[in-house]
DNA sequence: TTGTATGCGTTATCAA
DNA sequence: TTGATAACGCATACAA
């Protein structure tokens, strides 16, 4: 917590219109600069009389410590790097906040970056989070090559790597992943068990991993029905709503006879929803469709979507909580793997 | 932009395995820390010989300077204070955007807090940020008390305050503020010109600038119809889905006849529209619901929500662009009024 | 065009 | 239990 001065004290400048430094209590105190410190840092060896007297100093003064030149004493900034693609999308939008909710209560502090899936802005991202020296680091479904992302990840001390793998372990780095194979499998398997013969997949981006794991879990899924693949049926696009759209456009023109849909992520699904009802399909009668992620939208649209549910606020403090047990006690790698739900509504 | 070095580069660390620094490069080079510290900031009154030759020396040792350090020195941070109540919200989450947008495009940084709808998050947010020494801060939707408030801001540089106004201008503030009552009123009177009789509010959180203001725009287009107001017929909430389910079982248990609600926000609409539904009652036919702040649910229930339309990405960056020309140019308070649209869908 | 001295606010280290 | 000094990495002011 370490919670330093009167939140509300306002005199917090002294008469020269300066922040009121550790120098300043020091004088007040007639003690020297390190006695304060010490009394601010709750550190050992200072008498009960110095302490108080000095404490009631800091309150009276309205001192509260310079972070950054704390930061540049100890080569510690309390600050954690999120990159996501976008902070926007509920995906990344609940994740963050499970991040910054642990991070709260650990005292430290988020500095969001936003890529819009450019990798260029990727790596300016990351290099300025090294030169503002963030003491962890956690990338959310990076679209960097292998060899570039390596690169990155060396630049920090400890990473979490969220929606996104690595060939070989790094002694840095944690990932964490949702097991997509099986949230492809279980949802597949529930469109045949519904009688589904032509189930088409519109798999996102075509460099995001998460979307290369969903589609050979769809072609696992088929090929154990003992379904031959047909590319004609999927089918990548951009992840939001209109990349749904434009991709079940495409699909349906291909292939009328689709009866059953497994999108990218709720919102592809949605999209997609959104086309089969405006081609005149009703959906599931017509045309079952799944989603992944259960995001908020999953419930508010009609039919209410099925769909892979993952806790992800949840996801956010464990992302959080294995970062700083990397940072504060140096843990050891591990690659985590999180099973999704199949959530039961009525689009599919 | 000041893009100093080759960002694929990893051998940013010397043998002593420490942080490249301006010492390094200018041992290198043989020239003194001052003329590497100029070439990596552009400055003027560099040869142009040396300044190659020492660029080509920082790409290849792979310094990048350290903000610390530059924060330290100059009293800059380049990062600016972002405290919102919950980044999960969509409202929230598009204003980011364009507030982190914006920061990437003039090189500036984002670190983001969320207080929970918590005075006692808020405050301490707010001294985290203040510890940090951020450039500035971007203060939305404030729960603060009004004194809490201004004690606050008086302890940052430059401040915009979103979707919250001052009894009297601070010289170091600017407001940007929807104009509720506008909204409120065009709201209303779309509800009254199509003849709804009974029209209620479910008005949000009671502590909220803009549900407050809201509630005055309801209460004057009332008036100015010469409907008597009814305090029966509005209702506070938590201004979720929930809160709206839970505020319009309330107001249908109370009120059955009620043929219109104008709603805090778009989750409370969406809210009211599924407990109307749950009822048995058709929206818009039985009873016409209209929202706030179109937010990307709008387009996607059914029926569609008709609401008011606010460009929150672009009054994120509206509000960075402020805050910026107030950090740089020390420019003068303002207090800005954005005028909503009402956007007809099919909800009323 | 380049260099020297000094300071930013804090903590680490060693000494008293 | 406390203090003096140096160091963190950089930039400002002034000098050459």
């Amino acid at each position: 917590m370490a919670f330093v001065g009167n939140l509300t004290m306002t005199n917090y400048k002294n008469k020269s219109n300066r922040r009121v430094t550790l120098a300043d209590v020091a004088n007040a105190a007639g003690v020297s600069m390190m006695t304060v410190s010490r009394v601010v840092n709750n550190k050992p060896g200072i008498s009960e009389e110095t302490h108080k007297r000095i404490m009631n100093l800091v309150k009276e003064l309205g001192y509260r410590p310079n972070q950054i030149a704390r930061s540049l004493a100890t080569d510690r900034t309390k600050t954690i790097g999120l990159v996501v693609p976008d902070n926007t999308n509920p995906f990344f939008a609940q994740i963050a906040y499970g991040i910054e909710d642990e991070a709260y209560d650990r005292d430290y502090t988020i500095v969001l970056i936003n890529t819009k899936e450019d990798p260029k802005r990727e790596l300016r991202a990351l290099d300025t989070l090294w030169q503002k020296d963030v003491d962890g680091l956690i990338l959310c479904s990076s679209r960097l090559g292998k060899k570039e992302l390596e690169e990155q990840i060396r630049n920090f001390s400890s990473v979490v790597l969220l929606n996104r793998d690595l060939d070989k372990n790094l002694d840095n780095t944690t990932t964490i992943n949702i097991n997509d194979k099986l949230g492809a499998e279980l949802a597949i398997n529930h469109l045949l068990n519904d009688g589904r013969e032509r189930i088409a997949h519109i798999r996102g981006p075509e460099n995001s991993t998460s979307a290369n794991r969903r589609m050979e879990g769809y072609q696992r899924a088929l090929n154990e029905a003992n379904i031959s693949f047909n590319p004609e049926l999927t089918i990548s696009c951009f992840p939001d709503i209109n990349g749904g759209r434009r991709a079940a456009t495409i699909l349906l023109q291909r292939n009328p006879e689709i009866d059953g849909i497994y999108a990218y992520n709720d919102l592809v699904a949605v999209g997609a929803v959104q086309i089969c009802q405006e081609y005149g399909k009703h959906v599931p009668e017509d045309i079952a469709v799944v989603g992944v992620d259960d995001s908020p939208i999953a419930t508010l649209i009609r039919p209410k979507l099925t769909t892979l549910h993952i806790d992800l606020k949840q996801t956010g403090k464990l992302a959080m909580q294995i970062l700083l047990k990397r940072v504060e006690e140096n843990a050891s790698p591990e690659n985590i793997l999180l099973d999704p739900e199949l959530y039961l509504r009525e689009s599919a």
